[in-house]
RNA sequence: GCCGGGAUGGCGGAACUGGCAGACGCAGCGGACUCAAAAUCCGCCGAGGUUCACCCCUCGUGGGGGUUCAACUCCCCCUCCCGGCACCA
């Protein structure tokens, strides 16, 4: 045969074929699942590393890949630095598109989502993450629902549930309620065109107010989170400190209106009071004239058009004058009462004192009806203020650095001592106090849908409502149920589960037919993982604290668009479970991490943009491994990722690269000739060492610290350059150095590209778990330059560079450097002032 | 308006506590191998100037100031982009 063939043949060997090592190893993995669990008691310390749990939609996409690739190098490197690591997965599975696909293919909600998880569960095995799936979550399976429901009912007996009346977001396409996430500009998310209009319905709310101050003070412990995360809590919390302050309403005895302002220390300067229209004292001041009913009833129509298209705060102020007057406590002044689009009966009290010469909104909505406008503060002396010279009459004067003016005994106070001074004062007199509120609401948890956890409560005629007794769990969602648009829960439609009697009288009852929302499902699944077969309780108190700790979830890993909405749930939720004595930790979350999205052509991957990137697609294209690894290499995990096709093929050549260099020598490893701790090494030899070293560096330490996993990949790829550039000579590099760097290379790569990994370990003849197999140290001393190439600037330009002994001392640095021919040009004809060294960094001469 | 995060070659991104700007990868260009192509391997690759070439010089991290021997990095001011909150009293 012709040498040609043969060599055709030989780089047909070489060459990598991922479908085939990648289905081999997939296989093996399948048989042996258990190397992925947890261990429930165990000497070594544990690790506790969660990626959020997805919405089983029908298929993974790129953002689901990029999440759980950086949870599994996290994992797998623990599980290499010797921990026990849990690494679970779940399904966050109720929810409205499996009602959704029920309408639109007949397909019953229960079969399309345990179809779409089987599928799910398919592509993430593919994809060779390491989960423990004997603890596998799946929030629509009674034996997790039943859970929702048992703290359901110890929230009521706590006090924490509670029904009320309120309005809520109501799509009359969808004819369903929506939560207030589903709202988008003003519109139903399914339906963009379609304005969600507002109706009122007895709601259950869980009292997540009550944990208000907590919520907002432990963000301050969560130092392990993102602060953009804490910010956006903060925000969302709302606090506001203030003060209560009753007005008498003139003319009627014994009727208060009582105001909420953060700055009280202004109230000698309020014109008027002001009323949001849907505050309850404004019927009662409108009820004998329908002239001005009428006018309120506009202003409140305008405001929900307005809110309609998503431009509210856009509108003009107005207002309607009551023609009745309230009456100040501090100074006894007659104020005007009026009603004005500009008051949310959402914040504080729904009503205000306007103080026209100190807040913009009211000198805008005095200037415009004619009320006064009074100074009550003035500018301290001497501060910019002052010298501008403040006239309220043209702009309202809203500092919190002056002194009171025309405040009665208040007067000459700072604005500050003001505020406090004043609320006392108030609470002294019996017309007010001091006190905080917050934007955060009660959780309205009650959804007119199928498809979610049954709230098991009983309306009975004698007895009312009446809690499921908990013997009496799970409540059953049925099968067979009718999915429509007509309105109302489907529920309510099926006699067998609406109709029960009552555990109390024994008398017919109704049941509850809304069913809760699915963040309450995703508020607890963490926890459930620890014991996720236990019938008796949601999880065993040990079990979850062994491993949360004190402290939370070591690690968990997920998309921003979560930071306030489950991130604020799960922090209540733990709060709750801590009081009921379940858990021992204050915060389930330790370390939270955010990943940014994963974009293409400068835009978020949609359907819609025919631009998405589908992981089977690129699994059956470059295999698993280059999905992940590009997923991992293309930006550092917190950023945005621009996916670009061009760029996992370049990843693709690298694990070829990788894979040839260990095809090539694999024999030269196996027969250690010599030592390979670098004594009486060549120089080359030398050389590749310091790299291997320096190259465990910087992949340990990323791990450690800040988790530029695009760094880490980029070293790796450092170092194969290198055994590339290396490789003519690689008869001169002692074989057990050889080995010693395709180990490491395997260890490096094992936490990104794992099928790769292990198919090179076993290629080495390694017989051991990869998975277990200890993460390389680093050797500072290998690791180190014997000489170090530094720059010589004069005056901070670069102009020379001078190779000196690592460990050269400042002198001989300055004295090579002076000697420097090129350097000596530079300075020639000048006055050297002094010389700067940085040892083995730089020399600068500074010359005049 | 308030809060948080960004802006670095043709592109994605490096430069970790102020010390050689552009690691690594993509794209591009050139070469080797090949009848040829693919694959692979090697080299070049911020802009401008100078040069046969090696060199060398100037400019350069959104814009403008400042601190410093030295600034992508620190300080002040500004522009634009992304995200969150928002007539919040």
């Amino acid at each position: 045969m012709p040498q040609e063939t043969q060599e055709n043949k030989a780089a047909r060997d070489e060459r990598y074929d991922p479908q085939s090592v990648e289905t081999k190893w997939f296989e093996r993995w399948q048989q042996d699942p258990a190397v992925y669990a947890a261990e429930q008691k165990s000497s070594k310390p544990k690790y506790y590393v969660l990626e959020m749990l997805p919405y089983p939609s029908g298929a993974l996409h790129m953002g689901h890949v990029r999440n759980y690739s950086i949870g599994d190098a996290l994992a797998r490197y623990m599980w290499m630095n010797g921990y026990n690591v849990l690494h679970p997965m779940g399904w966050d599975s109720f929810g409205l598109p499996a009602e959704n696909a029920a309408i639109s293919n007949n397909t019953p909600p229960r079969e399309w989502t345990l179809r779409n998880i089987s599928n799910m569960k398919a592509q993430m095995k593919r994809l060779g993450f390491a989960y423990d799936w004997s603890r596998e979550v799946t929030t629509c399976l009674p034996d997790y629902y039943r859970w929702n429901q048992w703290f359901f009912l110890k929230m009521y007996e706590r006090g924490l549930a509670y029904r009320k009346k309120s309005r809520v977001n109501w799509c009359p396409k969808c004819a369903t309620v929506l939560a207030n996430e589903q709202v988008v500009n003003g519109c139903c998310w399914r339906h963009e065109d379609i304005v969600v209009e507002q109706r009122d319905l007895e709601q259950w709310f869980l009292r997540i107010t009550n944990y208000s101050e907590e919520l907002l003070r432990d963000l301050d412990k969560l130092d392990g989170w993102p602060e953009k995360v804490r910010t956006m809590q903060r925000n969302w919390i709302g606090r506001s400190e203030g003060a209560l302050v009753d007005f008498k309403l003139d003319g009627t005895p014994g009727s208060n209106i009582t105001v909420f302002t953060t700055r009280v220390d202004t109230i000698y300067g309020a014109t008027s009071v002001q009323l949001a229209p849907e505050h309850p004292l404004v019927a009662d001041l409108t009820a004998n004239h329908p002239k001005l009913r009428a006018q309120v009833e506009q202003m409140m129509a305008e405001q929900r058009k307005a809110k309609e298209v998503g431009d509210i705060g856009e509108i003009e102020k107005h207002g309607v004058n009551t023609g009745r007057f309230a009456i100040n406590p501090y100074n006894r002044e007659k104020v005007p009462i009026w009603v004005a689009n500009y008051i949310l009966m959402e914040y504080g009290t729904g009503a205000i004192m306007s103080v026209p010469a100190h807040d913009e909104r009211d000198h805008e909505f005095a200037k415009k009806y004619g009320l006064g406008i009074r100074q009550v503060i003035a500018p301290l002396p001497g501060s910019d203020a002052a010298q501008a010279e403040v006239d309220v009459q043209k702009v309202a004067f809203t500092t919190t650095d002056g002194v009171l003016i025309n405040s009665g005994s208040f007067s000459g106070l700072g604005c500050e001592e003001a505020i406090r001074k004043m609320a006392e004062y108030a609470q002294q007199h019996g017309f007010g106090k001091a006190t905080v509120t917050y934007r955060l609401k009660d959780w309205g948890i009650s959804r007119q849908r199928y498809w979610g956890t049954p709230i098991p409560m009983l309306y009975c005629e004698k007895d009312g409502i009446v809690p499921v007794p908990e013997t009496d769990l799970p409540v059953l969602l049925p099968d067979n149920v009718e999915i429509t648009l007509s309105g109302g829960s489907p529920l309510a439609k099926v006699p067998e589960f609406l109709n029960t009697t009552c555990p109390k009288c024994g008398g017919p009852a109704r049941r509850e037919t809304d069913t809760m929302d699915t963040f309450v499902d995703s508020s607890w699944y963490f926890y459930r993982y620890t014991d996720a077969h236990n019938e008796r309780a949601p999880f065993g108190s040990d079990v979850a604290g062994y491993w949360f700790g004190a402290a939370g979830i070591d690690q968990y890993i997920g998309g921003v668009e979560h930071a306030i909405l489950h991130l604020i749930y799960s922090r209540f939720w733990t709060k709750v479970m801590r009081d009921m004595g379940l858990v021992k930790n204050d915060e389930p979350v330790a370390r939270l991490f955010t990943q940014g999205m994963v974009i293409k052509d400068g835009a978020k991957m949609s359907k819609s943009l025919g631009n998405v990137v589908t992981p089977d697609v690129m699994v059956a294209r470059f295999g698993a491994d280059a999905a992940r690894l590009y997923s991992l290499f293309a930006a550092p995990p917190d950023r945005d990722l621009d996916w670009q096709d061009t760029g996992i093929e370049g990843i693709q050549r690298f694990l070829g690269r990788v894979y040839r260099f260990f095809v090539r020598n694999a024999s030269a490893g196996v027969q250690p000739e010599s030592s390979s701790d670098g004594k009486g090494v060549s120089p080359e030899a030398r050389q590749i060492q310091r790299k291997l070293h320096q190259t465990i560096k910087r992949v340990s330490d990323d791990f450690q610290g800040r988790w530029h996993f695009n760094t880490c990949i980029a070293a790796i790829m450092e170092l194969v350059n290198e055994m590339y550039a290396a490789e003519p000579r690689i008869t001169t590099i002692p074989a057990a150095l050889l080995r010693e760097v395709q180990r490491t290379l395997v260890l490096l790569l094992a936490p990104f590209a794992p099928y790769l990994a292990h198919e090179l370990w076993e290629m080495l003849g390694e017989k051991g778990s990869l998975l277990r197999a200890p993460w390389p140290k680093y050797d500072p001393e290998l690791a180190k330059e014997e000489e170090v190439e530094i720059p010589v600037q004069v005056n901070g330009k670069l102009r020379s560079r001078i190779t000196v002994p690592a460990d050269a001392g400042e002198d001989l640095v300055r004295e090579r450097a002076l000697a420097d021919e090129k350097a000596k040009i530079a300075v020639a004809g000048k006055q050297i002032v002094k010389v700067i060294i940085v040892p083995s960094k730089l020399v600068n001469i500074v010359v005049k």
